[in-house]
DNA sequence: GGGCCAAATGATAGCGCAATCATTTAGTCT
DNA sequence: AGACTAAATGATTGCGCTATCATTTGGCCC
């Protein structure tokens, strides 16, 4: 293509903005990066400059020179599920306002797949890193510490963090439930598990603990399956509870609401009655299961505030300021509806 | 903090490599980048000296020298709505594997901040960018069109693509929809719609093009609201339709699956029996619409493959090979399920 | 065995910007 | 008015890497 102006399709540099201002280059630098260091009548000129060639800074030089990224590198263990949404907006809520990019990774809940995506991540130059749990590889554990940059780990309650880290125990959610359960006067508690990640993990070993101190036997009331989590597996795994557990149980808690959805709808075309004959407790509380018929009891978790909070803490190790809590308890709360009855 | 070792703080480079390896940095990254040009001995020795030190390149300094970014910049409406969760997912998937980088940017539906959002983009020099419809402001067409790189409009059809476009046509798909529900015998259709952005007003208007060609007078069956959609207000608007319309109408096309699924829950509520006393049909085809009692009518659309798709034809541009198409119709299917009942 | 070619490796330069330090200008005080 | 300070602006240099071209090495042919 060529061109008659003199507008080359050449990318215009910091240079050329310079020369058309009659300004130095440092001087165009300052108008972008620290505009209270030029006079008004400077930084108008450059600033017509700049928006007549249209120009564009070149972020790799500028981070080259600065070493500075202005990046949070952000890695959860999937795209799909609807649960990271709520935490991702409130990420790139702060880090937008904060002037921060946020680079994002799908690890697939994959360990292995994890290190390669932070090492890509590291390449990238992060100011900070915003990773989700705490079974990291090795590798990738000493990736991390070695980078020497603010890590939040978030999701849930670590014994030993990377360095900071927002989350719930999971464990403590899941014991609370089957607590709530047996209060209501239920005792053939079933439990249904999918993907079974390590946060899924601490809420079946939480419903077993609870189980265990009440002295109920739980060996025919548990499914599971690696299988990722979806309505439609707990409609499948629903129905093999039922059958596994011959009927006798009383209640279900299910590891999340995808799950405790798609067991309610399986329910209704068996003509099973929720909760009259069966009580059901989802987990994460999303917003159909509070509208779904009956309303589904669930453990609410402040997501976003989680995904907020993270990069909050992220941004204020940034600065330098002093972090008052490096583990912060972001909480969670279970909600009785009406999915759940009163047994007793 | 003091270092007995020689192993400093100090970042590791290529030159420190090739300093270990006995080997010029050029050779280093000839390792990284083209593997397959150094002796398998080399190779052996700096790959060795790259993991005794632990250096990861710098993508800065490597992108500024080389020009490329191995960036797609990728710019959706809402981090929020699930729909866009598996349009990610296909750009994810295919950009990964290619060894490009996602850098996404959520313009909140607003083409004032998708222009800002656009400019950040722009500044980590993209090698090709993929945003979502047509409604872009002039500015922000021209700093895309002056960028110079492979861009994706997608999710809908749009008559003058920036580049390259795929998507499908809402219009055509909202005209669909009251098609087969006239067919069905339903005379009295009414419309729910929310947040309104232009994929939803096409939806409308192909809905009040068949209403109208149909003969039939639409003006009290539509409830709108510019507020971001959710199952809460899908019950809203069903009750304020119900209203308006004084009960006349006997079904009803909802924007999406969250107004539709609202719109069931609320009428199990209100006693209201679907299909029997009204047809409902969503859009989007979500999880939930097939699974919920009665399972929900919608509008199918191949999402993932709408990103997947995307995503191949940048990285086919970028590759320099021959476009066939430069827009590409994606499809959708209404999918006739039991919320809509035959009235004939 | 001399000459030739391809493969392997290296030396040099520069990508575009900001840190650093130097210089100029304007403002203030006595 | 002279001396000093602060604010504004500029010159130089280098961040860590890769493109480009130059050089070396080894293999092979007649």
């Amino acid at each position: 293509m060529r061109s008659t102006k003199n507008t080359t399709h050449k990318k215009v540099t910091l240079v050329d903005v310079a020369a058309v201002a009659g300004v130095s280059a440092i001087t165009v630098s300052r108008v972008i990066n620290q505009p209270d260091k030029v006079s008004d009548l400077l930084r108008r000129q450059v600033q017509a400059a700049i928006d007549s060639l249209g120009y564009i800074p070149n972020q790799f030089a500028s981070s080259l020179a600065s070493a500075k990224s202005r990046v949070i590198g952000v890695a959860i263990p999937s795209l799909s599920n609807i649960v990271f949404n709520d935490v991702l907006r409130g990420i790139y809520e702060v880090a937008g306002k904060a002037g921060y990019k946020v680079l994002l990774v799908d690890t697939h809940y994959s360990p292995l797949e994890e290190e390669k995506m932070v090492r890509t991540l590291l390449s990238q130059a992060p100011e900070a890193m915003i990773i989700t749990g705490g079974d990291q590889t090795r590798a990738c554990q000493q990736l991390l510490q070695k980078a020497g940059i603010p890590i939040v780990q978030m999701m849930e309650l670590l014994d030993q963090p990377l360095d900071m880290n927002v989350g719930f125990s999971h464990w403590q959610a899941g014991y609370d439930v089957v607590s709530k359960l047996l209060e209501a006067g239920h005792t053939r508690i079933g439990f249904m598990g999918a993907r079974m990640d390590p946060r899924v993990q601490q809420r079946m070993l939480g419903y077993k603990a609870a189980m265990d101190a009440a002295g109920i036997d739980w060996k025919n009331f548990i499914v599971t399956t690696p299988e990722p989590s979806s309505i439609a597996l707990g409609g499948e795994l629903f129905r093999s509870l039922m059958a596994s557990s011959q009927g006798v149980i009383d209640s279900i808690f299910c590891c999340n609401d995808d799950l405790a959805l798609g067991a309610l709808f399986e329910s209704q075309r068996m003509n099973i009655r929720i909760p009259e004959q069966l009580s059901l407790c989802g987990f994460n509380d999303i917003e159909a299961s509070q509208f779904v018929n009956p309303s589904l009891t669930s453990v609410h978790v402040p997501r976003y505030e989680m995904g907020v909070k993270s990069t909050e803490m992220v941004i204020r190790a940034l600065s330098g300021k002093p972090i008052e809590e490096k583990q912060v308890n972001i909480g969670y709360e279970v909600r009785l509806r009406k999915s759940t009855r009163n047994a007793k």
